[in-house]
DNA sequence: TGACATTAGTTAGCATAGCTAACTATATTT
DNA sequence: AAATATAGTTAGCTATGCTAACTAATGTCA
């Protein structure tokens, strides 16, 4: 039969396992560089999401995080706080706010951007040239995947 | 030179950014299902160092989960509570403890993690066969990598 | 136009999860 | 026997997630 509701071969299972579990214990492994920013995961993630994407309002800002307005508004005031990111008012709608980047703010994820990449790109560069490739088509294949997911 | 401390070219950098964006996307995707279980991440994950790796005392638990061990005794305290794992006295040591999964850890592991397999295969499931086989090799060269991080 | 509904964000209060510092209890070493 | 080292716990802080209930502003429509 095949229908999109009959379950995918064991084969696919195996692969979505590994994949499943090699991010886990890759984020955890780079993961401890963040300590040196200074801020917790939550804000560096949302302000990475400002830097790379522009201005946002609160409530845009939650739904790029998959969070929800009052957790999103406790990571903007912290954010505020280290001045890593400021808010201005909509001029039309006085409930909006939009929230940009500082120049600090962009300063500091690039920072720890690269000491995550940094790290994990020492590790790679242990690699035989054609593993790194095959990761390499592997990013692509996950980036295009992950667009289509929702 | 190319001596170690020297830095990795630039395609590596682009391969190691791709490669994190991808596994925090990714995780970030299927970490949804997880609510079903009823249990938090931290819980979730100790979980399955004790169903995949056998019994072990906190502090093996604790490096193994890359935490200290204030933290790992009060995820274990909510396993008791939760009669997901189990815990006996070292007989030799009255310091040690052994923690163990119960039946009913293993079920809800089980579960939790078909859940978030189940989630990423159906994706997975919509690739061309090259390119889940491209994914398959490279789950391995991570794999093999990560044994040697640390 | 005035009443009602909707939308944006905040506040309060709860749980989980991370940390350090300081503690207890047990083993080990000298 | 005394000093030291090791295994876990307790207390107390921060950060991050949630829901429920709130305020304030905007939209709708009779």
């Amino acid at each position: 039969m095949n229908t999109p509701e009959s379950s995918p071969p064991p084969e696919v299972f195996a692969v979505a396992d590994g994949l499943h579990s090699a991010a886990i214990h890759l984020l955890r492994r780079v993961r401890k560089q963040d300590i040196a920013t200074g801020e917790g995961p939550a804000r560096l993630s949302a302000l990475s999401v400002l830097v790379f994407g522009g201005a946002k309002t609160l409530g845009e800002l939650a739904a790029a995080e998959q969070v929800k307005p009052p957790t999103m508004s406790r990571i903007v005031s912290g954010l505020v706080r280290s001045r890593l990111v400021k808010i201005t008012m909509d001029p039309r709608d006085a409930r909006r706010m939009h929230i940009r980047a500082t120049a600090k703010g962009k300063r500091l994820l690039q920072k720890g951007r690269q000491l995550r990449i940094a790290d994990l790109a020492g590790h790679l560069d242990t690699l035989a040239p054609e593993e790194l490739a095959t990761l390499g088509q592997a990013v692509e294949i996950l980036k295009r995947l992950l667009e289509r997911w929702r």
